[in-house]
DNA sequence: ACCCCCGGGTGACGGTTGTCACATCCGCAC
DNA sequence: GTGCGGATGTGACAACCGTCACCCGGGGGT
């Protein structure tokens, strides 16, 4: 029997995930959680084998759930479920030690097997995905991410310049570097193809 | 026996959904359509007496869907089941004469019930965002909303004025009207404003 | 016929943005 | 100390953006 606690902000969602998997006669879903630092309480008192989380919660993301499992040396597996296939968030997971790292777009059925797989010992890594997370590097500097953020928070380069103590013209230079090598024409643009690669 | 047709991009999250709907005893899952089109036309075939629909989808959005519907006088509820709290949203629903309204936050419990509300000729809008709908309106029109929408994905004013047949100087006015009724400072900022209210 | 509103366009203004070449400062290797 | 490289600044230029006042043509009222 695999015992399995469930993280996921979205009710609805969670409530349909826990049926899905109770469905199964070989796993268990002991609880759920609808935020990060609820589910690492529960990690702790239910003890399960493995963990299932989204990235994207209140509080603590499933990302530095599993960073702090791997810390405390946790005996359980992590899989993470999520809506963004973006290769950065996929690196950070594997860097933190992740059995699996499955898309929301996936079909439902996989996830049991998933789950059996990573309970193994084994991983579960979408495919696609895994080939983009080791192709392309996060080329931005700290500066120019930190800049482009801002940017596209819709702040003038003054703006910016204020909030980090540089001229504005650096502050426009830091953006013309990050947009050249992002191959984007402007800032706005820049900006959406760093966030979906999950740079930002 | 309620009939329902299922509609949602996330395969994950529809598959977890029919298992949902499928622990219940008068509810029958007919089927599910990843993007706006196939649902469409499932819902021909099928004929279903409620439709439970995603909004973001590929293709055709859940709105589209639902206001495709009335205007084709299809027998069927609609019930839109989404992430966004957006009032804006709300509002179109509504319009479109929808059932339903249902935030994925809400409990998973309460779908099943929503499901038999609407099918006996209820409505089930979800309580805190019917009274945000109402409170303040949408104050573009069309061609703010096109304008602004490509102008939040990068586009400068004369690449605008190409793909809408507008002078380069129409779209910056539009632009402009935008940016003055949404308060903002440029366009990144109407971007961001207008889209998390639900406007774009 | 008249007027007025509406969608669209024009032209000009000052400010912002994107680019580039070059300058300055600091720390670190040798 | 010399030299190099990284981080930050400057100044200039062309293009783009945001704003405004105004123009034009075609419906609809009346």
């Amino acid at each position: 029997m695999i015992r399995v606690l469930l993280a996921e902000d979205q009710a609805m969602v969670r409530g349909a995930l826990t049926a899905l998997l109770n469905l199964e006669p070989d796993i268990e879903v002991l609880g759920s959680a609808a935020d990060g630092e609820t589910a690492w309480r529960e990690l702790q008192r239910l003890k399960p084998d493995v963990l299932v989380t989204d990235i994207e919660m209140p509080g603590l993301t499933g990302l530095e759930l599993a960073q702090r499992i791997r810390r405390h040396e946790l005996p359980m597996k992590v899989i993470i479920v999520t809506t963004f296939a973006r290769p950065g968030f996929l690196r950070r997971a594997l860097d933190a030690g992740v059995g699996g790292y499955l898309l929301k777009d996936a079909p439902a059925e996989g996830l049991a097997e998933a789950l059996r797989t990573v309970h193994r010992g084994g991983r579960a890594i979408d495919p696609q995905l895994a080939l983009e997370a080791w192709s392309d590097a996060d080329p931005l500097n700290d500066r120019e991410r930190q800049v482009l953020r801002l940017a596209g928070e819709g702040h003038s380069a003054s703006d910016i310049g204020t909030q980090l103590n540089l001229s504005h013209g650096t502050v426009r230079n830091y953006l013309s570097e990050a947009i050249g090598k992002l191959g984007a024409a402007n800032r706005i643009e820049a900006y959406r193809l760093a966030r979906q690669k999950g740079w930002l």
